[in-house]
DNA sequence: CGGCCGGTCTGACATTTGTCATGTGCGCCG
DNA sequence: CGGCGCACATGACAAATGTCAGACCGGCCG
């Protein structure tokens, strides 16, 4: 028998990462070596340690699976990264996936499955939730331009045009033009709307 | 020795229930009689197996944690009621108090701390995260008046006044003014960013 | 009782927002 | 090269929104 596999599990709710630590440890073949409970804190286990998987929840203080994920593949070549998360995006998985990770599960799986899927892409293999993967081809690419992104993040907590304008550097009109084109092309009534429905859909 | 505590595990996410379903089951006086992934189905355990202490999530699917503690407090009164959550609202503290809920604390916990709290719960007290607590004091009551938060819930999904108004049987302009009167007690600058912090602080 | 307060409800007015027509520049393909 | 499509940018106009002053009702307290 190999070398058993050395993980990091990154999540910020300490129940759920005990838990599962423990239930992973029973596993003869992996040896949970690494815990964290921020964004800076794995990327630093990461360094200390040098596992041979990483398991990162999606949403976590500091920096979000998918960022540490990317600094992760830049630092540590050889070690796999995984997303777990609880409510999954279709943007999400896409903008994991470009990072270069290399699994994206939601926490609706056993603990049995999580172990088998960290031996698989251990292996060199890749997974994706076949539920999610659905949900992402369906969701389609985002249809927002660049700029109109940015307009509807800035518009996201409900600031009137004008100080959108201000921060964006642009005329008022320019700055209702894209957001009305953003709100056409998500079929919103309004920004307001249309910010929601981004979020939904992970494209803000 | 008194007989172990029964207990009933509401959670959404298999792989916190099933990992600290094993964790709790590690205690000596511990026993999970019974697992559940949404609220009906919380219910329904609940009646086939009488557990001394309910532990639910406060976002599952089909009720919510607090609905479903409601109904068990009037179905099984002997059931202490308990509720772990991952991002907790100081609204829905009270409303949980308020709904016989004998104990609420964050998903932070270890899951050594949910033993005890457990055995605490059962033993007749009360316990809530001290964060939390801090928190709702802090935030305070609800400054909404009754239809300012009707209208600002139906407002939360970005819908124009008039569609508002028609659900609601209001005049636009009595709708209107409304929604600026609970964007004024809330600080905000228009009903959007209004509907966001009500929905922050738990009190849509 | 009578005045006061807070919640409910409305229409008129000024401001903000969404829509439209228009223009510029860049990259792509015939 | 020339034309086409697309992202970017702007101002004018029409529609939706927020603000204001005011009316009605029920409860509370001096």
């Amino acid at each position: 028998m190999t070398a058993v596999i050395r993980v990091l599990l990154a999540d910020d709710e300490h129940l759920i990462r005990g838990a599962v630590a423990a239930l992973l440890t029973l596993e003869e073949d992996l040896a949970v070596v690494a815990e964290a409970a921020s964004g800076p804190e794995a990327l630093a286990m990461a360094r200390a340690h040098r596992p041979d998987v990483a398991v990162l929840d999606l949403q976590m203080p500091g920096a979000d699976g998918v960022a540490v994920a990317a600094s992760l593949r830049a630092e540590l070549p050889g070690c796999a990264v995984m997303i777990v998360t609880g409510h999954a995006r279709p943007g999400h998985l896409k903008r994991a996936l470009a990072a270069g990770v290399r699994g994206f599960l939601p926490k609706t799986v056993s603990a049995r499955r999580l172990a088998e899927i960290i031996r698989s892409v251990h292996g060199g293999h890749r997974y994706v939730d076949p539920e999610l993967a659905a949900d992402a081809i369906s969701a389609g690419d985002s249809p927002l331009s660049e700029r109109e992104a940015e307009l509807l993040e800035l518009a996201a907590d409900g600031a009137p045009v004008a100080e959108i304008a201000r921060r964006a550097a642009l005329a008022p009109g320019t700055v209702r033009n894209y957001l009305s084109s953003a709100a056409a092309k998500l079929g919103a009534t309004n920004r307001h709307a249309a910010a929601r429905i981004a979020r939904e859909r992970g494209w803000l």
